[in-house]
DNA sequence: TGTTCAAATTGACCATCGTCAATTCAATTA
DNA sequence: TAATTGAATTGACGATGGTCAATTTGAACA
């Protein structure tokens, strides 16, 4: 599985080039002394499963490199792809904080470097120093009003809206920034894992993806994406663009 | 608008019935004074809204009686309806917590009385009791788990297979409780409203009654229900139940 | 009891999108 | 270079469910 003491990067929480863009930003050094002492790091390779839906909470993820995707599958194997986890973002917190086993698995999809807190280290933190809550508190709601609007999204917007939304949300995460002109980003995402972001089939992603280069809107490289003019994915996505 | 001083029920924080069910629960006699002082008591009457996406925050919503509902709308007027609060239940925290405007929008569905929390005292308590935002970590965390089990079952699930997951939330949350046979319940919800909880339309909606009745997995006069038995709504919504 | 109005239902139509099967493509390895 | 394998695409088909319009129901009120 993962190594436990891999050689390189960081070497703990005080030197961590991450750590100011994460929830521990707010400790103070005795705060993290005992984070760092509640804390080994990780390394997984594409595919390997960092926790599985339904496994009990064993910590909170901080990811240092690489990329983690969080998924949710039912019985029959369909499944959504909730979120992607770049560095600096913490993984598990949900179900640490609800108290919860895993509603949902997270999965390497780069060689990919995490620390892991032990729950009894944070629920200590947590207990102790109100700004930690309001920190994790600030992520986990602005994270529910986001699902919420997802949820708004699947029930009103096609599916080609909807890729046109995921496209300019990845833009804006991952692309060079710019508010117009052309932009490009790459993404290890499988045809299915774009699917199933925005909750349709890798055919009518297929399909809408024909669709949408032969209208000049973007072109698809294998997993490199190039939109010449962002402007008019914007409207794509704007309800009623009758052109 | 809505009354300011009405003249029954509890008249402050110490002697209210719904406080043990609320996160204020573990506040401390000098919390609560201060809790008590930065509240205001409204009333609604049906179809009032309480308040509306894109609004600034203006505090956290207790409700002590009557119903509310948290609707999402976009631009051409499509919506989904999120929540139903009841006694107890807190409103309006996602966004007082994330630091944003409200991104839906609340009205009452009955008479409804409700305390208004404004946001420095909300903000005080949280800074000062770390176990305060505990409490609304666990609340806020297990709604993003609910928010994203909708996301996976919008995708994949029939109309008629989130129509009869709702009954079940709903009997589990309003109905008489009892594993197995017959249940019973009402709600101050339109057919408007019950498609947009499962994300469809009042057309699909009657049709989807219609055929649970002559299934008879359900019975619908007007606001009621009647579920002979339960066993075979969990059989609808569970996946690849071939009869 | 009749009138009014919104909610609910019903019917007809068909577009979108999911499903299944076949084919092509691309990366990896023998 | 050929063989293998899974991913991606394409085609064909049909069901689900959305849309629009017409009708019915039911509650509130004169």
């Amino acid at each position: 599985m993962a190594d436990q003491n891999p050689g390189q990067g960081s070497l703990n929480c005080f030197t961590c080039q991450a750590r100011d863009r994460t929830e521990w930003c707010v400790l103070d050094d005795a705060e993290l002394e005992l984070l760092n002492k509640g804390r080994v790091t990780k390394e997984y390779l594409p595919g390997e499963v960092i926790f599985h839906e339904g496994d009990p909470c064993r910590g909170v993820f901080c990811l240092e490199t690489g990329m983690v995707g969080v998924r949710k599958t039912d019985a029959d194997g369909n499944s959504v792809l909730l979120y992607l986890v770049t560095p600096g973002d913490t993984l598990g917190y949900r179900a640490m904080l609800a108290g919860e086993d895993y509603r949902a698995s997270a999965e390497a999809l780069e060689p990919t470097r995490i620390c892991v807190i032990d729950v009894p280290t944070v629920r200590s933190l947590l207990e102790h120093n109100p700004a930690l809550g309001l920190r994790y508190l600030k992520r986990v709601s602005m994270s529910l009003g986001n699902a919420e609007e997802k949820i708004l999204h699947n029930a009103t917007l096609s599916v080609r809206a909807r890729f046109a939304h995921l496209l300019l949300v990845l833009i804006d995460k991952y692309g060079e920034k710019s508010t117009d002109g052309p932009t490009e980003f790459e993404l290890p995402l499988s045809r299915h894992d774009l699917a199933s972001m925005i909750g349709t089939t890798p055919e009518s992603m297929s399909r809408t993806i024909k669709k949408m280069e032969s209208d000049g809107v973007a072109r698809f490289a294998g997993r490199t994406v190039h939109i010449p003019e962002i402007e008019i994915l914007v409207q794509e996505f704007e309800p009623d663009h009758f052109v």
